[in-house]
RNA sequence: GGUUCGUUGGUGUAAUGGCUAACAUCUCAGAUUGUCGAUCUGAAGCUACGGGUUCGAUUCCCGUACGAACCGCCA
């Protein structure tokens, strides 16, 4: 046995006993004849005392930074105590010790202020994991998946794994293949979700099933994105969406409970696509603070999506007459803006990821003035209007934005966050869900000069709206029984309920472009279970690892992934991919034919 | 595919069209019996790569590589 007790257990309470450490050599103090080293593993850090008996011993095998070793000795009252660690009433007074192994210099401290860059880190991953701040993004990870496994344990889910060897859909991201020596010039696809598994399981009568699965997409990298993440992946039978939307409200809220000790006890929000497009931008709003959006014109029709459209009409502003939309939001007690400020922000909205032509802005100051930017073409009881319109207060900014649809809707959204950002409306520790509901079953891809499944292919129309399947003019009216659940502006888990009956897939991939004998190629399998008594059923997956981030306060999902990639996919510790043997190449009959 | 930013001792940063490239930390040696971010003394160690401008480039310009963030993309 290496050890009785670990770095972090012992108290003042174990006095005179005599015990055995084993750990890393955090620090080494030196003071003449007696030596203190501070011993870390997992559970924490105890002082060792060495006294000047050991000193011969100690110059025989000088310890360093990192070194594993084990100490016995006797547990003993510190004369000086130090509050900041759980340990730090006691130290071991050291009777004997030996170095387990040695270790060279590590290139960048083992400390929770580390002096190490984030590249560095990543290429010794296995040695950033020793440090405390890390550990503990990748304890609370452990803590969500155990409280959800948990909590769908109790609701009577089961564990079940699916293959990771499959078949490739056309559908959706890129995927990843693997070339199958067996079967030369072939390839299986590495899942991008356990998808149509979970269905077929649901056929088989495995009514509740859920999997915390790593699922693989082959598109470009962000900090919350990595080409292999993890979902809670979940799916049951014989429900509604109110069902589902209910059981996993309830393991959101057990999870926080679990991991936050936070009691979530209000009702989810339920929002629907089109007003979290109408009011934020996005179909992810973040609702921890408010400055929604106000459409001044639109190319919607009604009144109350054009409330400023007269008056834009009458000034003969270009800007916004040739707008399809103009929209703005009230930022609160911002009207003090220097010149400097409002450029700075003009600037920014004109940034290419933005991409807008410029930004309109009106103070309304605390007297009930009003100054904007465009006075040349609206007189101060015009602005007045609009300030009332846009619900902003005395001592408000109000911006605008105008432009093509969608970029200024997208805009507006992010001035909000942005807005939202720097006004300190957007703690980390403060945490808002909501449902996103009805969003549209299709979406329009210019692109592919189609209609593509907005969330997949096995999604079901509203059940009152399948019939518009059979009437192609109609697809971009159809909305799907579809749902997200977003937490501080993140989509954090999605799903729907699925099509269920041969005949409404096969509609559905005729409508997204799919030719019989194609449909059957590739989703045979599934039509044809569909046929053996395929009962109602729909699901849900979370995103884990965003999930994990957004409790850990976090933007970035590396922190809470062990060995994550970086931006460009690559394993920098391991250096991956890479070339691989002509052996293995000749096996798999695979010649490259590199641009 | 695109945009932006970055690359200076082991590590993290600073500075400069020219002189011994600075600071902190780490490392090594010495001192030190109560430290816990120990302290003190000393030592060692740096301008990513390729090209250009220039009398002279770490500095300015172009390219490459690598890293980061974002846009496109991610059902």
């Amino acid at each position: 046995m290496y050890r009785t007790h670990t770095c972090g257990e012992l108290r003042i309470t174990d006095k005179n006993k005599l015990i055995t450490l084993a750990g890393w050599v955090q620090t080494i103090r030196k003071f003449g004849a007696i030596t203190f080293v501070d011993l870390r593993d997992r559970y924490g850090i105890t002082q060792l005392l060495f006294g000047e008996s050991l000193n011969n011993l100690l110059d025989e095998n000088p310890l360093g930074r990192e070194f594993v070793l084990q100490a016995t000795g006797t547990v003993s009252e510190r004369s000086n105590k130090n509050p900041n660690i759980p340990t730090g009433e006691i130290e071991i007074i050291v009777s004997s010790f030996k170095v387990l192994n040695k270790s060279v210099v590590p290139p960048f401290t083992i400390q929770d202020d580390t002096d190490g860059g984030d590249d560095l880190r990543m290429k010794y991953r296995y040695l950033d994991l020793r440090r405390n701040i890390v550990k503990k993004n990748i304890e609370l990870r452990y803590a969500v998946s155990r409280a959800a496994r948990n909590y769908l344990h109790h609701q009577g889910f089961m564990d079940i794994e699916t293959p990771f060897l499959i078949k490739s859909t056309p559908e959706g991201a890129r995927d990843f293949v693997v070339p199958s020596r067996m079967n030369p010039g072939q390839f299986y696809a590495l899942p991008q979700s356990p998808q149509t598994f979970k269905q077929l399981l649901m056929i088989s009568g495995y009514d509740r099933y859920y999997q915390v699965v790593k699922c693989f997409r082959d598109e470009d990298l962000r900090a919350d994105r990595q080409p292999e993440f993890t979902q809670i992946d979940c799916e049951m039978s014989f429900v509604e969406q109110e069902d589902i939307l209910n059981t996993f409200e309830g393991m959101v809220k057990f999870i926080f409970k679990e991991v936050k000790g936070i009691e979530y006890t209000e009702k989810l929000e339920r929002m629907s696509w089109e007003d979290a497009m109408r009011y934020y931008g996005n179909d992810k709003p973040d609702i921890r603070f408010g400055m929604k959006l106000t459409e001044l014109k639109s190319n919607y029709s009604g009144e109350d999506r054009n409330i400023f459209k007269k008056e834009i009409e009458a000034s003969g502003f270009k800007v916004f007459n040739d707008a399809e939309l103009v929209g703005a939001i009230s930022v609160p007690g911002c009207c003090d803006y220097t010149r400097k400020q409002t450029d700075e922000l003009t600037e920014w909205v004109k940034r290419p990821q933005i991409g807008m032509a410029g930004l309109v802005f009106a103070k309304y100051h605390s007297d009930g003035s009003l100054k904007s930017s465009v006075d040349k073409f609206f007189d101060e009881s015009t602005l007045k209007s609009l300030a009332e319109k846009c619900q902003a207060k005395p001592g408000d900014l109000i911006l605008i934005l105008a432009g093509k649809e969608e970029r200024t809707r997208k805009a507006l959204s992010e001035l909000r966050l942005e807005m939202g950002e720097r006004l300190g409306f957007r703690k980390p520790d403060e945490f808002k869900l909501l449902w996103v509901v009805d969003f549209p079953l299709f979406e329009f891809s210019e692109e592919d000069n189609r209609y593509v499944a907005r969330h997949h292919p096995f999604t079901s129309p509203k059940p009152n709206e399948i019939h518009l399947l059979d009437d192609a003019s109609q697809y971009g009216t159809i909305k799907a029984n579809a749902y997200d659940m977003v937490l501080n502006g993140n989509e954090i888990g999605g799903g729907s309920i699925r099509i269920f009956q041969r005949d409404v897939q096969e509609k559905m991939f005729a409508a997204l472009g799919m030719s019989k004998e194609e449909a059957q190629h590739k989703f045979g399998f599934l039509l044809g279970a569909f046929e053996y008594g395929a009962p109602p059923h729909g699901g849900i997956a979370f995103g884990f690892d965003r999930l994990c981030a957004i409790l850990g306060g976090s933007e970035s999902i590396r922190d809470f992934i062990a060995f994550p990639k970086n931006n460009a996919g690559r394993d920098v510790m391991l250096d991956a991919p890479s070339t691989i043997d002509d052996k293995q190449l000749e096996e798999l009959q695979i010649r490259f034919n590199l641009k």
